[in-house]
DNA sequence: TGGGCTAATATGTCTGCACATAATAACCGC
DNA sequence: GCGGTTATTATGTGCAGACATATTAGCCCA
């Protein structure tokens, strides 16, 4: 019931525009002067929901040529990363966790030169399993590169699982995500008490501080996880 | 090699900062009218650099309270949702579909609830293979509400799928979407040329025009799919 | 005709100022 | 003390004007 002011209003009337065809896809919109002086208000207004929109991948600006409606229209969806114990906590569960194993080891080629790492090297492999009100929730395999531990591992992982005390202690620059599906292994299988071959949803993610690698971490769900997001 | 100027200059330095410990998590950063004066500009161009990281979620901002470093850095990660055809063309392979069935049906209570509609309307139900070099890529169930369509279904569905038609036509102002992980149906493992019991990635996505739904979609990707992203 | 230089133009960003808004801190009367 | 009102404060957003920059279109000359 609310109608919005400023920018926002500005940018849900272009958005309208939009969706009713006013403004075609591919066509050019009106300048950003042209389009304050029909709104009444100053450019920078303006100029300020047009990016928001262009963010959103609803237009396409470019200097000189104008902006105009995206053709191909990508929307782009912002998905929140959380820490594991934050997601189950969210859910109203009881979070915890056990560390399965805990190795220095080579890791296997794939996983070296994902990292950029020359093959040989040796890295910290951790293997956790996290429970939701003492349910298995999440299994994950971590590679954790020592170099980027100024003073080796925590003393105590009661509270904190290793990912969350990463993230607090090593800040990453620059990150690599990807989601797929996969059947669980046997050994995943028993870790997360589902049948062996279960649809699993794998999540795959790395990290790096500037040049240096941290992590590799391979993320397997319980069956029934769902990642939701909004556009 | 490019120093970034303005804004993006103190973004970096804020997040340099924030790497290096000099404000941990959770610490109050200074005020805006602060950090103008010490980088020497304006405070709007300060409130764009603060702006952006919160929206990374970076920072958090309140009125009066101040910018504090986030305590849990929940990463943003923007993923682009592309229209298949785009999705296979952009992987350099051939794009083609089949309409495996067209029919009008009163779906099951589940899609109607999820779709805010009564029980017992009656909705399109489609059915299509998507195809990667001929070889079968995604498999998609799709309920679409007839009262969005101005004028049916388009005349010719070679070139374009029923989505990336869709998109074009009906613009959605709201979207829901959800990644999970499945076995396949024996239908589907039909479908997609896999062994039943294979794990899928599932996409669905709701979407609705305003307060009219327009569509719920169930996308089965063959294995070896990937959702790809960074942050 | 074609290639390269130049001018025009739309967006990108900055400044300095103003007022709005939300949330805390201070205050005051009981 | 305690509860409720008020003042203060940091961010959110707005304005008008200016300059920067990328990119296009047109021009000129070989």
């Amino acid at each position: 019931m609310s109608a919005p002011q400023g920018w926002e209003a500005i940018r849900a009337e272009v958005l309208r525009r939009i969706d009713s065809r006013v403004w075609a896809p591919g066509a050019l919109i009106p300048t950003e002067e042209d389009l304050a002086a029909e709104f009444g208000c100053a450019r920078a207004t303006v100029n300020r929901a047009l990016r928001e929109l262009a963010l959103a991948g609803v237009l396409e600006r470019r200097r000189k040529a104008g902006t105009r409606v995206a053709t191909h229209p990508v929307r782009k969806a912002t998905l929140d990363i959380p820490v594991t114990r934050l997601e189950v906590v969210g859910r109203g569960q009881v979070y915890s966790f056990r560390l399965l194993a805990q190795t220095k080891a080579v890791p296997p080629l794939a996983v070296a030169s994902r990292l950029g790492l020359a093959p040989g090297a040796t890295l910290l492999h951790l293997r956790t399993l996290h429970f939701a009100d003492a349910k298995p929730f999440l299994y994950e395999d971590r590679w954790l590169n020592p170099a980027v531990l100024p003073e080796g591992l925590p003393p105590d992982l009661a509270e904190m699982s290793i990912n969350e005390w990463l993230v607090k202690t090593v800040a990453y620059t620059y990150g690599d995500i990807s989601f797929s599906a996969a059947n669980a292994s046997p050994d995943e299988a028993a870790y997360l008490d589902v049948a062996p071959g279960a649809a699993l949803f794998i999540t795959e993610r790395t990290t790096w501080a500037g040049e240096a690698p941290i992590t590799l971490v391979r993320l397997a769900y319980g069956p029934g996880y769902r990642l939701h997001t909004q556009v």
